[in-house]
DNA sequence: CGCCTAATTGAGGTGATTCAACTTACGTGG
DNA sequence: CCACGTAAGTTGAATCACCTCAATTAGGCG
């Protein structure tokens, strides 16, 4: 078990169907090992063509496009575990960048060794093909959660990453670690920053959660969910038990 | 060259690399016979594990989320050529459902067959990969789409419209066939129908298109991409020789 | 202490919404 | 051939959600 710690990628692969020793053994093999890249870094660039593929394995990361009007639209949270471009082994070409939220850790994958893999074991490469379509899902599930009001929108996007960060084990009780700034939440849901700051207002004042800009907590859990609409069947958790018994 | 015709599918798979004689040959041996749905009805239904991907040949059809409110929020339009449910395959349950909004005319792939290709074929593995890639960059340019204004926002859909169609042989020099009420169009952009009413106006207004609810015609197609702020790279078109014609 | 960034507050403006009314087009039956 | 019903499109008026701009406060940190 030396080297780069895969753990939180082989949970997620396994939501739906245990991986076998071999086959972490195989992904294992291609990685390569964990490097840093600090806070507020380009880390992909739009246009680019990756010749290998980069695991977040520490820290916030995001994929954005800048609009015309020089505002920045975040389309994804990444959180670790999360592949950040697998999806450019079949499209090839980046057609927006991926930057880093906070200081990470990442660590890399080659193409060619990626590709070899999906000629070898078929089921592996319907895994990894997962992966890339759960990143679809979620961009459905913000384009409705668009389609809600501020609060609503707000509220769901929290209640998303609480899960997420719970299946790879990065929460701690009811709250979780999320050094963001009321700018970058702005630079998601699409609203002005002032408007999310009074939205927040709203969820705290309501007693759903407590955020300071470093941590969120959630102090009603049934509640938020109800104001986020949130139900996370795009998140394909499959049968996993915790994640059962967080959603009841 | 008898049964279903999949040109339009080739045509998209096609936009990186070619298809050689006998992986065609290999897709139109799986593909059923193509069959008529009517419009307004549920395809594919959220919850649902198809055992088959199911290919839309002629019409338009959509996915959609139903909001708690009762709100209908469309989070793709897809047009001839495209796989509306190949993401069932890895993915196995559907987080949305698929519906027509116009008579459409289908044909199936058994899920069993597809994964027998990727399988055999790597290079096909990745094709058909690749495409449902594809929806998801669709799907981020949404996101963006939606921090726009409605002018911009309806200008956007209708040129990524019309660049889909031109692909797949669809357009008829800058007009094209588009049966769809404003409802729907509001549905799709997350607007009233009110307001969607509106901003078809100020299109027709500031003549850069004409709509009459059955076709549209591209009146002014640069002035269209600059006040949609329309970059086709989401769509990931190659070098096809045409489209950058179509762009220049 | 003074500086910087992030968070917060207030006031005024605007884009989009809601609701209700009216028109237009089209199909169907008397 | 007209009377009617229905669905889609259009319009006006009042309201609301969110925005912009500008000022203020709070919190690290050299």
């Amino acid at each position: 078990m030396d080297g780069t710690n895969l753990e939180r990628l082989f949970k997620r692969m396994e939501e739906r169907k245990a991986l076998s020793a071999a086959q972490k053994a195989e992904l294992q093999s291609i990685v390569s090992a964990p490097f840093a890249v600090p806070a507020g870094k380009d880390l992909i660039v739009e246009g680019t063509s990756p010749s290998k593929s980069t695991l977040l394995l520490e820290g916030y990361a995001c994929r954005y496009t800048i609009l015309d009007d020089g505002r920045r639209q975040i389309t994804a949270i990444q959180v670790p575990g999360d592949f950040v471009d697998l999806h450019s082994l079949p499209l090839e070409l980046m057609d927006h960048t991926v930057a880093t939220l906070t200081d990470c850790w990442f660590c890399t994958a080659e193409h060619r060794d990626l590709k070899e893999i999906v000629r070898k074991d078929a089921d592996l490469a319907l895994s990894l093909w997962r992966l890339t379509l759960l990143d679809g899902a979620m961009h459905r599930e913000w384009i409705v959660a668009f389609a809600m009001n501020a609060i609503e929108h707000v509220a769901h996007l929290f209640c998303e990453l609480y899960v997420r960060l719970y299946v790879v084990g990065l929460t701690d009780g009811a709250s979780f670690e999320f050094p963001i700034t009321q700018n970058v939440l702005a630079e998601t849901v699409g609203l002005s920053a002032v408007h999310v700051n009074r939205t927040l207002q709203d969820l705290r004042a309501n007693r759903l959660i407590a955020f300071d800009g470093l941590r969120v907590t959630i102090l009603d859990w049934k509640g938020l969910r109800e104001v986020g609409k949130f139900d996370p069947k795009h998140l394909h958790l499959g049968k996993n038990r915790d994640v059962a018994a967080l959603l009841a």
